[in-house]
DNA sequence: AAGTGGACCTGCTAGC
DNA sequence: TGCTAGCAGGTCCACT
């Protein structure tokens, strides 16, 4: 499910609540990519602070140490009151004294994570190896074309591989090539400069565009809040094999690059 | 070093 | 109606 806008909405939607609560008491439900790293005790009784992310992940500050945080395909977050009894796939829940924090994820690919601190233990290793945020000046064409040199994967499968930058999972890389007028197939290597630039802009404007609106729910995504996305309503090739694309009305595709799935606009994405 | 494929797990949908 | 195959927003790890 949750791409960086979806992480990110969620954050937004919980962390002004919960940053400065008490933690009162955590549950476990069934174990989830990694196991927690620390018995539940140790997570009790102790104040909140800031909750950060870091592409996909997020961090949540405690006094000592604090949780990674991951949603893998089927995760989401709620904050909440009253929280009700845990379902089937509620893996996690933390109490504060401001409400409680729950980790719903049927496929359970997401993780919680403790580590001593964002750049230590389990947590600095997860994050050790990703690329630049989107949003970080320093994301360039020219970056992008540095750090592609020499490459010979698919520009899509760069993309989705989080290592040179993070963030865009395979609903916005497929939209971005669209927008940038990339062939996702192409050779990442060989991007020039110029396009290098294009799909760099285009990168951010798509993630910008899926935060504006509330992020995409295919099926489940839901902000701590409980409220829907609906970039997915706005979505020009992800998803509309065989439809026609807005640009010059050829049938979108659907290809498999890294066993996923790709659509992009054989007219329109050239190489 | 970089690329590839398998693994993790559950639920939903299309097709027979 | 009921079963089965295929597919799904991620990414780590082992292997070549």
């Amino acid at each position: 499910m949750p791409e960086l806008p979806e992480v990110e909405i969620t954050r937004l939607s919980f962390a002004p609540r919960i940053q400065g609560a008490r933690t009162v008491a955590v549950r476990i439900g069934k174990p989830l990519r990694w196991p927690l790293g620390c018995v539940s005790g140790d997570l009790v009784s102790q104040t909140v602070g800031e909750v950060a992310r870091r592409g996909k992940y997020l961090w949540l500050a405690l006094e000592r140490g604090g949780l990674l945080l991951h949603l893998g395909m089927s995760g989401s977050l709620r904050f909440t009151d009253t929280p009700g009894p845990p379902g089937p796939h509620d893996h996690f829940d933390l109490a504060t004294t401001q409400g409680t924090l729950r980790l719903t994820d049927p496929r359970r690919f997401g993780a919680v994570v403790w580590s001593p601190s964002m750049g230590t233990g389990a947590a600095g290793k997860l994050l050790a190896g990703l690329g630049l945020e989107p949003f970080d000046p320093a994301f360039t064409g020219a970056f992008l074309k540095r750090a592609l040199r020499g490459r010979r994967v698919s520009i899509k499968q760069a993309l989705l591989a989080g290592d040179i930058v993070v963030g865009a999972g395979n609903i916005y890389a497929c939209e971005a090539l669209f927008d940038a007028g990339i062939d996702p197939r192409m050779r990442s290597g060989r991007l020039s400069l110029a396009r290098c630039e294009q799909l760099a802009t285009a990168v951010r404007k798509t993630l910008a565009r899926a935060l504006e609106l509330g992020g995409s729910t295919l099926r489940d995504f839901r902000d701590a809040h409980g409220l829907a996305g609906e970039f997915q309503l706005h979505a020009e090739v992800y998803g509309r094999e065989g439809l026609p694309c807005s640009r010059c009305g050829a049938p979108v595709r659907r290809i498999v690059q890294g066993q996923r799935a790709t659509y992009f606009c054989a007219g329109c994405q050239r190489r």
